[in-house]
DNA sequence: CGTGGCATGTAAACGGTTACATGATTTA
DNA sequence: TAAATCATGTAACCGTTTACATGCCACG
């Protein structure tokens, strides 16, 4: 039953600005949705086409030929329903897959120092997005005050930020509890036996 | 050069506990990194098998015949250096893919109902985790005092308790800001046009 | 003895990324 | 016109889930 997620993900790119191609379309995902989605071109080109065959969205522009630049597309009403029909659809969540937690929780395998600069990265790392959102926020709040989906975007992006803060809180104080650890307990990881 | 991750997770859990079985393995997956991580039998079963033919695991006790019951393995010298080589790799953060978020993104497609609707469902959910999440806190201190592995599973499960939360309260706020708005603001959601 | 659940395993399909190929446009 | 970059597209591969097949064991 359920199709591919990219497809609505065009459907709504679309449906919030129409006339764009699928360059664009990868632009929109990375610089909006970026901190929770992601696309490959190799994904959207296909849907498009395949979109386009369904009638559920139209080339809109220049169609010279094989290979043309900048071929735009637009929503039909068929695409509108159907991007309405998914939303009232319940969410899946998708299938949780953290590398970073699952190497802490096999951490005492390894000298704490190992789990202590993953942790240094995730919090660089934190730092650099929570950078990037709270900019986009400030932007979105500058510009576009009237837009429609403005409420919707500040939404997601707030969820994002608490987030994004609450993790960053959680690995000062795993820090402390880390290095203290490093500090007392030596014997710890279980090093190579010598056997012969 | 990056193997399947499934292969790690095996190595990891039977470090901490030997001679499990593939269902073994899963149930344990399932019970304690369940709320970061996903493995399936379809994928468990055949790293086994590789996994011994690389020498990494041995399977343990009662090798009968085909389609015995309960193999179950161990981890070699050469899969506990896997194991810890792994663990010192940096980390990569799996590309995000946050269904409810991207559905909320594109909101304002759909009347307000459609997201408070997701909302509270999110929130259910995440009460859901949250209670079982701290049941299993409580558990882990109880017994298992002295267990060396305790102090990382604890900050994994303490970084997954601060995120739930902080969706809670997220989700708190958001329902009241579309409650609001969904008083309010009527025309929003652009309707079906009434054509022939 | 037979039924239901436990445990193992496999094949096929799927969603997605990666790497590559290619034309078209800008810029120097 | 040469080089760089923009934009489109495709084919191969990969990890994973799903559905199914199959025996084994416990229990009525």
């Amino acid at each position: 039953m359920s199709r591919n997620r990219t497809a609505y993900v065009i459907l709504g790119m679309l449906s919030i600005e129409p006339n764009k191609s699928g360059y664009d379309i990868r632009k929109a995902v990375e610089s909006s949705v970026g901190y929770f989605w992601g696309e490959s071109y190799g994904q959207i080109y296909p849907t498009l086409k395949r979109l386009t065959d369904e009638g559920l969205i139209v080339p809109s522009s220049p169609i010279t030929g094989p290979r043309q630049r900048r071929q735009q597309y637009s929503l039909t009403d068929a695409g509108h329903a159907c991007l309405r029909e998914w939303l009232a659809l319940p969410f899946q969540n998708d299938p949780p897959r953290n590398e970073f937690l699952l190497k802490l929780f096999f951490g005492r395998e390894a000298p704490p120092s190992v789990s202590i600069g993953h942790i240094r990265e995730l919090q660089q790392r934190n730092q650099h997005m929570l950078a990037t959102m709270l900019e986009l926020e400030s932007f979105a709040n500058r510009v576009g005050a009237q837009n429609p989906h403005k409420p919707y975007w500040m939404l997601t992006l707030s969820l994002g930020i608490a987030l994004t803060r609450a993790a960053l809180d959680w690995g000062e104080s795993a820090l402390a509890t880390l290095s203290q650890a490093d500090g007392e307990d030596h014997s710890n990881p279980p090093t190579e036996k010598h056997l012969a």
